[in-house]
DNA sequence: AGACATTACATGCGTACGCATCTAATGTCT
DNA sequence: AGACATTAGATGCGTACGCATGTAATGTCT
């Protein structure tokens, strides 16, 4: 027998768009007020500072991402768009883009951070881990 | 001291994503190839169908689902013009309206939710609860 | 080396979304 | 009753999305 009985698995669903919803939401509206940013391009960003060697390719991002090829190569360019990152063609593989957060990137993504992680903390926050 | 630490919350957050993204995407994937309908829309129709009177309010299937009142009405209007239900003023209160599933709207919902469950099984299944 | 497959990214296209706004009906307050 | 607020739903508008496809570079196989 399985861990969840069949009944329940409409339900868990249920709570799992709620609780994603939720929070999606929130982020959208107070990044997007505050920082004129959309999760995406929050997410993309947290991606490229986070990392190792501060630059990662397209293709590396799209693993870490849960956004279509399509979708992810629009949102690096909107940010290059607004100075956020620049993109660089990378010389061994001249098929690949190396992404690089700007200086102004850095510099938006350290105000944003507090924004993103209270929001977490409102809405993830007291609940107990569960879908 | 909470329940979650704060470093954790970003992780939640990801695996959340991360698994509303799977079943997601594989919902709008089985139910858009096999049965021409969309996640929004078979929500929408599994509302109706299981509401106690078989019809509901707009307003009030704008309760039990995750989208805007704009997108709700466009979907309810999409799901009318495929002839799934039926658009109905309401005598009391002449601003609401009623939708009600056709029998062909009945019928394809019938056909769809093993599809859904199935997905809900595949993706969800033997996962412990946890976000 | 030449043919074919694969990978990396960009882009045309159609669609569903949210926000803001509009119209109409109902409720409230004096 | 008349003025104002609120509620229900539709719609104009801009945007981000995914799918399919295009282009160029790289890998593979004979």
């Amino acid at each position: 027998m399985p861990l969840t009985p069949d009944g329940d698995l409409c339900e868990r669903w249920r709570q799992l768009m709620a609780r994603y919803h939720d929070v999606s939401c929130a982020l959208e509206r107070a990044l997007s007020q505050q920082h004129e940013l959309g999760v995406s391009e929050f997410e993309t960003l947290d991606l490229l500072v986070k990392s190792p060697y501060g630059k990662q390719f397209v293709h590396e991002l799209h693993a870490g991402i849960h956004l279509s090829q399509s979708a992810l190569s629009r949102t690096v360019a909107r940010l290059e768009k607004r100075g956020l990152v620049t993109r660089a063609m990378c010389t061994n593989d001249r098929r690949a883009v190396s992404v690089t957060p700007t200086e102004e990137g850095r510099r938006l993504h350290a105000e944003a951070a507090p924004t993103h992680a209270a929001v977490l903390a409102d809405h993830l926050g007291e609940l107990q881990p569960q879908a």
